[in-house]
DNA sequence: ACCTGAACACCGTTCAAGT
DNA sequence: ACCTGAACACCGTTCAAGT
């Protein structure tokens, strides 16, 4: 027992092993139950009464924990996996609920802009919208690239809010640059300003994830695409052929 | 004239006076010109020969520095904004453009992820998209939000084989996981690996953009929205109209 | 008004040294 | 094998002091 100083050790009974469960969900803990806005080695490291080189027996380097700890918020929430309703219902319940876990973590909205869940709760995420597309009709390639949109909508609605404080710094200027510098100048863009910098992101998801659906659903992911080097080259099918028609849901 | 160290000045004549303008361009050209992969005031001043305090008399913060050179790569690049062809074709020639130069330097595909292009350039890519989508028939409301869509998925993209290199560290595991963590607790995720971790951007983007379009086009946005805290608790409207046939184009 | 050096409060990562 | 302190090479931002 350690008699040199008298220090009450009520809240760190006994230093707490390391390992990467413990330096993950501290971490997690500290975006989620303690205010911290950001993630940095040091900072867990501290709170586990360590210095920052100790975690690098247990990870590799900050955009690992990164990930990790990103997938351990994905698996704390609960998500409903087991929806009822049709699949575009299940599909927008299961991406709603994963909004709204990272809205109320401004620190884990962020993170989630950055970094890709690694782990088993991230999968599971995954495979569920695979399944959930490709119930709808949706082709597999075509779900496969399809997750990837949605799941991008998903933390740039996050990251939105988040950022509305301190976009506001960034957009104030360009929303005065816009009134004064001509509205002859950018008359569509004057004309919907107040669409453009509205910055409530709730509403906009709903929409952006029907958008997406309906895109999807009507675009055919071609079998065999030609690689082009650069996208510019790449001219539009005049006659493009619309795909399979909708066939929205089968409740 | 300075006698007391004769040290050739070819290089950088006369102490360049700082300015707004030639922090931005010094900036910019240390992401494209140099091979400097990412942006720092400290970086900036030292090409300035000057301590980063000095640049606080032009520049309010990073984040204001970063949307300027956002907006001066922009207006550097040079955008088909008179283009021909229907306005789908235009979209898109817009946006690859906009894609491939983003792809040429890696700091500024990072720079476009995280940051809004605060300045004419941008303001004009925003509104060239607004007209050609309203052109195409999209209600202007939608457009609004459109374009946010649209230039999300180019930065996504760019950004995309940003990561690719550093993400195969991170989804390489992920990848070796699923073959084994077992093929059938995440079937769909198993078949389809090859898709989601194509990484091949390029190929997505055409796609992507295809549904956005046709997306957009078949979902209206609508009117008068209620505004509701949560999405998560937003329920589809079962019996959900489509709106306005696809006009494709108008060529 | 503009520029500067020094300081402050942070970062991630490495490494020799301890147990 | 695990942990540690110290060091290295970075960050953004502030501030008193100079011109």
């Amino acid at each position: 027992m350690n008699q040199r100083t008298i220090v009450s050790r009520r809240t760190r009974p006994a230093k707490e092993a390391l390992s990467r469960d413990v330096i993950v969900s501290t971490a997690l803990s500290l975006l989620t139950a303690e205010n911290a806005e950001s993630l940095s080695l040091r900072k867990v490291a501290t709170a586990l009464d360590t210095g920052a080189a100790s975690l690098y027996v247990y990870v590799a380097n900050v955009e690992e924990l990164r990930s990790l700890v990103l997938d351990a918020f994905v698996g704390s929430i609960d998500l409903p996996f087991q929806g009822s309703g049709d699949w575009r219902a299940r599909v927008k319940a299961l991406l709603g609920a994963y909004l709204g876990a990272l809205q109320q973590h401004p620190a884990l909205a962020d993170l989630a802009r950055t970094t890709v869940p690694a782990g088993p709760s991230g999968l599971r995420l995954v495979e569920t919208l695979l399944d959930l597309l490709i119930t709808g009709g949706v082709s597999p390639g075509g779900a496969a690239w399809a997750v990837d949109l949605l799941l991008a909508e998903v933390t740039n609605v996050a990251a939105e809010r988040n950022v509305g404080s301190s976009e506001a710094a960034v957009l104030a200027p360009a929303e005065r640059a816009i009134d004064s510098i001509m509205q002859a100048e950018f008359p569509r863009l004057h004309a919907l300003r107040e669409d453009l910098f509205s910055g409530s992101g709730s509403d906009r998801f709903g929409w952006a994830i029907d958008v997406l659906l309906n895109g999807i659903l009507s675009t055919p992911r071609t079998p065999a695409v030609k690689k082009h080097q650069s996208p510019r080259t790449e001219a539009p099918r005049p006659g493009q052929k619309r795909g399979s028609r909708n066939t929205p849901g089968n409740r």
